[in-house]
DNA sequence: TTTATTTACGAAACCGGTTTCGCATTTCGC
DNA sequence: GCGAAATGCGAAACCGGTTTCGTAAATAAA
C-alpha cells in the first residue's frame, strides 16, 4: 500500500479529514495533533499525490512551455530562465517541442484546455495556418504568456525584444562597414518578430539611400538542407551580397558553412551578422557579430508574469508587454 | 461549467459510466450509442482531464527528465531525442534542472515517489553526497532509466557511451600529434563517466610510456569562473601542457577562451580535444576536434527503454545497458 | 413456452486528496 | 450554574474520471 493520507489516518486513529487539515496547518486542528501527524508523515516520508489534490484544488502545479525547438541556444537558455523561476515557485515545467509545425502545435495546445497545466508559456511556431488554435486556447481562459515569438493579434501578455530596432542596427552596421548589397535571410514569412526584424532592415536601407530589392530578401524554411542550398545559390549569384543578416542563429551558422564550401572569406568577401544567443559566438572562425537576445531574462520575465496571473495578482485581461532590448556584439565577421 | 464527461452524460441522457465506456470504445456499448457520444464529444471539443483518470488508472502520461543543465548541446539534444519518442507515445516530458546540485536533485527525485510521473530519465549530478537519494527512488519502484551519467551502484537500465575508449582515443590522438605533456580537465571527482574517460586517458599514457602525473589531472568544478582561473593557472605554469583533454564541452570552450587571453595559439602552443556535441564545433577558430556523443540517439534509446518498462514489456529487474559509441571528429585544434 | 444467455446500459464504489458541515466537548461570559 | 461561543475532530460530499457489478430487455437454446 502506497503511503496515502488514509494510511496515516488509520495508523494514528484519526479521520482522513483531520490528517489533511493537520498537514495543511489548519486552525481547526490542535497543535498536539498536528505534531503527531507531521511527525508520522515525516517518518514515512509521505509525499502527497499531486494530481489527487489537483482535482479538487484545480491547480496542478505544472506549467507548459511550448517552443519550436530546444537544441537552439535561445530556447534552451530561455527554458533555463523559466525553470529557475518555476523551481522557486514550486512549479513543474513540461516541455513541448513543435518542430516548427503548426499542426503539432495545435494538437499540443488543445490538450491544455482540460487542466493538464495551470498555464502556458508559448513561443509560437511559424506557418501559414494562422493563429486560430492559439486564439482558441486563449479563449478557453488558460493563462497564457508569449515569449519571443508572439501572435500580434492575440491580446495576451508578451515578453519581447526590440526586433525592429535590432534589425535596423544590424543592417546599419553592415552599411557602415561598406556593404551596399545586403541580403536578409528570412526565416518564415509568418512570424511577426521576423517581420519586425525585416522592417528594421528595410528602414535602415531606406535611411541610407539603398534600394530595397526583393531578390535579397531571401525566404528560408525550417529545413536545414533546404536553407543550405538557398544560401548557396544566393552566394553563387552574379551579384553576390556583400553582407548577410541572419534572422536566426541557424541561418547565420549555415552561412558560415556555405562560405567555407564556396571558399568565400568572412568578412572579406561576405560580412555576416546573426541573431544568436550562443555563448561561443566569439570563438567562431571568424568570431560572429551577433544581435544577442537576453534569453535567460526573457524566460524569467515570462514565467514571472505567468505566476502573477496564476496567483491572482493579475487578470488575464490586464495584459502586460515587456520589451527587453537585445545587445549588438560587434566582432570579426563584420570586419574591423 | 467545464466540459466533463458528466456534462456529456446529462446532455445526452446517458449515465456517466456509459459515456466513459463509449469514449473508451468498450464492447459493452452499442455502436449507435458510441456514435452519438463521439459525435457530441467532438462537437464540444471534449478533452478528458488527464489527472482525473490518472488517479484511477495510476498512469499520468508524464515522464520526468532530470538533467544537470539544459543550455548544453549534449543535454538539449538528448532532450530532443527523448521528446521525439515521448510525443509519438503520447507522453508528456517534464524537465528538471539540477544545476549540478545534489541537494536539489534529491528534493526533485523525492517528489516522484508519489505518482507525479510514470517514470524517470536521469542524468545524475555530480557531488559528494553519494547516490542514496537515487537509490531510494529506485527502491520505491518508480521506473528509472539512466542516460549518460549513471550511478554504477544502482541496478537500473542505462544508456551510455564508450567513455573509457573515448578517453583513450582522445589522449592517444594527442600523443600521436606529438604531445608529451597532456592535461586532463576533469569535471567533478564523483562522476563515473568522467572517471571512465580519465581511466582511458591514463591507459593511453601508460601504453605510450608516458608517466601519469597528478598535477596534470586537473579537477574542475561546475562553476565557470572557477574553472576559468584553474585552466588559466594551468596554462601559465612553467611546464605548460601541450595537449588538453576537455572532459566536457564547457571545459573545451573555456580552454579556447583562456588561450585567447594568454595569446596561446591552438594548435601550435596547445592542442585541444573536447567531449562535445555541438553542431558547430567545425566552425570554431580553430575548428575543434571532438569526441561527439550520439546525444539524440541516446535520448531516444533511453526513452524507448523507459516506455518498454511502462508498457510492461520489461520488468525493472530485467535491466538493460545500451552502449552507443561516440565518434571522434579530428579537426584543426589537434593540428593537421 | 420456458429457461439460459447475451446485449446494453446504469448505479455506485473508487482513486487520493480537499472542503463543507455537523456535532460533542470544552471554555467563557454573566 | 446556565446558555453561548469557541475548540477539535469526524462523516460525507466532491473533484472527474474508470471500473465493477447488477439488471432489464432482447435473443437464443431447449
Amino acid at each position: 500500500m502506497a503511503i496515502t493520507i488514509r494510511k496515516i489516518a488509520n495508523d494514528l486513529g484519526l479521520a482522513v479529514s483531520t490528517v489533511s487539515k493537520a498537514l495543511g496547518d489548519s486552525y481547526e486542528i490542535s497543535d498536539e495533533t498536528k505534531k503527531r501527524v507531521l511527525a508520522y508523515a515525516k517518518k514515512l516520508d509521505y509525499v502527497p499525490n499531486a494530481y489527487a489534490s489537483s482535482l479538487k484544488k484545480r491547480r496542478t502545479g505544472n506549467i507548459a512551455v511550448v517552443v519550436p525547438e530546444v537544441a537552439d541556444s535561445y530556447f534552451s537558455t530561455a527554458i533555463n530562465g523559466i525553470e529557475a523561476v518555476a523551481q522557486v515557485k514550486g512549479y513543474h515545467v513540461i516541455i513541448y517541442i513543435t518542430h516548427e509545425d503548426q499542426i503539432k502545435e495545435q494538437s499540443i495546445l488543445r490538450q491544455f484546455k482540460s487542466g493538464r497545466v495551470d498555464g502556458v508559456l508559448l513561443s509560437a511556431s511559424s506557418g501559414k495556418s494562422g493563429t486560430g488554435h492559439v486564439r482558441e486556447l486563449f479563449a478557453s481562459r488558460v493563462p497564457l504568456v508569449f515569449f519571443d515569438r508572439a501572435c500580434e493579434d492575440i491580446e495576451a501578455s508578451k515578453v519581447l525584444t526590440n526586433d525592429f530596432e535590432s534589425g535596423y542596427r544590424a543592417t546599419d552596421l553592415l552599411i557602415k562597414k561598406g556593404c551596399e548589397i545586403i541580403a536578409f535571410l528570412r526565416m518564415s514569412e509568418n512570424l511577426d518578430i521576423i517581420q519586425d526584424r525585416l522592417d528594421g532592415y528595410k528602414q535602415a536601407l531606406k535611411d541610407n539611400g539603398i534600394k530595397i530589392a526583393k531578390e535579397y530578401i531571401v525566404s528560408c524554411s525550417s529545413q536545414d538542407a533546404q536553407n543550405h542550398s538557398i544560401i548557396k545559390k544566393l552566394l553563387k549569384s552574379a551579384h553576390r551580397p556583400q553582407g548577410l543578416v541572419g534572422s536566426t542563429e541557424k541561418l547565420a551558422t549555415l552561412s558560415y558553412i556555405v562560405c567555407n564550401e564556396l571558399g568565400l572569406s568572412i568578412p572579406r568577401h561576405v560580412k555576416v551578422i546573426g541573431f544568436s544567443s550562443m555563448g561561443i559566438a566569439s570563438l567562431l572562425n571568424p568570431s560572429l557579430t551577433t544581435i544577442t537576445q537576453p534569453a535567460f531574462e526573457m524566460g524569467k520575465a515570462a514565467a514571472t508574469i505567468l505566476f502573477k496571473i496564476l496567483n491572482g495578482k493579475k487578470t488575464d485581461k490586464e495584459r502586460e508587454t515587456i520589451v527587453i532590448p537585445s545587445t549588438l556584439y560587434e566582432r570579426d565577421s563584420t570586419g574591423r
